[in-house]
DNA sequence: GTTCCTGCAAATCCTTTGCAAGTTC
DNA sequence: GAACTTGCAAAGGATTTGCAGGAAC
């Protein structure tokens, strides 16, 4: 671990460690930091993966529960894409939503201030305390619609 | 199967076996009657309940498969809501949303057209072209933020 | 009669859990 | 040394598939 990739995020759950009782360990710190590299929105065999890269003895059971950790520290944000389960990044990023496309399985990520005011105003009309929430659109980025057009017979 | 409930729905499930070359059979008949008789947003155990009340000889994976088949007919429509896999009707249903209470699982719909405008201008500006959409907002009900208020050590 | 359906049991996929051995505090 | 972690293998839950017998066309 010699460079700085992600330092507030390591200190983050150095002390999420510690206010519960828990260890850190070599195995945590490959797979944050991998974590912490790595594009965004990887599935749990990618993160494997790219552990297993660095790390082969290192288990898939551990990654689970090491994902479930970085979830509970905030660092970590589970999110379903198309039937897959997939991380992302939260600590300190701006709220955001996703375009999946279902051709290429390219991820975009957008995010408006007038949608979630809106929102907020349907959500006041019915009295609902808003939490959280999730925003996925589908359809085919610009290169595959461009490719759809081309032969669009492959166009699902 | 005496009254009248979905019979447009029925109409379509009857032309897509057709078209499909697929058989009718009373298995199909009572869980779609079933599923178009229920209340929104059933589980797969759900609706195996339902129509083994009625046809407890019908197992599970002709449910399954029957939900196959009413999607791929345009009629039902899976959701993922907190996990849970769901499905509800969607033949000529308007296009809608869902707020998701944590805390007593009750679904609310919703629709926006003000939101789907502004979908559709983000995914102009980056080319995207837009397919479906799934958005959930998830928090607390009018009931349940009560609640939460009189009792607040019982906030999740 | 041929093709499609059904239910069962078995298989699969993804994720979690029990446990004995190893680490960290 | 006590408490926590790890990897494996096994268990779980949800969904799918192979197959032999039954129903629809």
């Amino acid at each position: 671990m010699k460079t700085d990739v992600g330092r507030e995020e390591k200190e983050v759950f150095a002390a999420y460690l510690v206010k519960n009782h828990l260890k850190r360990s070599e195995q945590r710190e490959v797979i944050l930091d991998t974590f912490l590299r790595s594009e965004r929105h990887l599935s749990v065999d990618d993160l494997l993966q790219l552990v297993q890269k660095r790390r082969p003895d290192i288990g898939r059971t551990t990654v689970y529960r090491t994902l479930k950790l970085l979830q509970s520290a905030g660092l970590a944000q589970e999110l379903v894409l198309q039937g897959q389960t997939r991380f992302e990044r939260e600590y300190k990023r701006q709220h955001h939503d996703h375009f999946i496309c279902k051709s290429c399985g390219e991820i975009f990520e957008f995010s408006s201030a007038e949608i979630e005011r809106i929102q907020d105003e349907i959500a006041a009309d019915i009295g609902f305390v808003i939490d959280g929430h999730r925003h996925q659109i589908f359809g085919y980025c610009r290169d595959c619609a461009a490719d759809a057009k081309a032969r669009p017979e492959a166009r699902r």
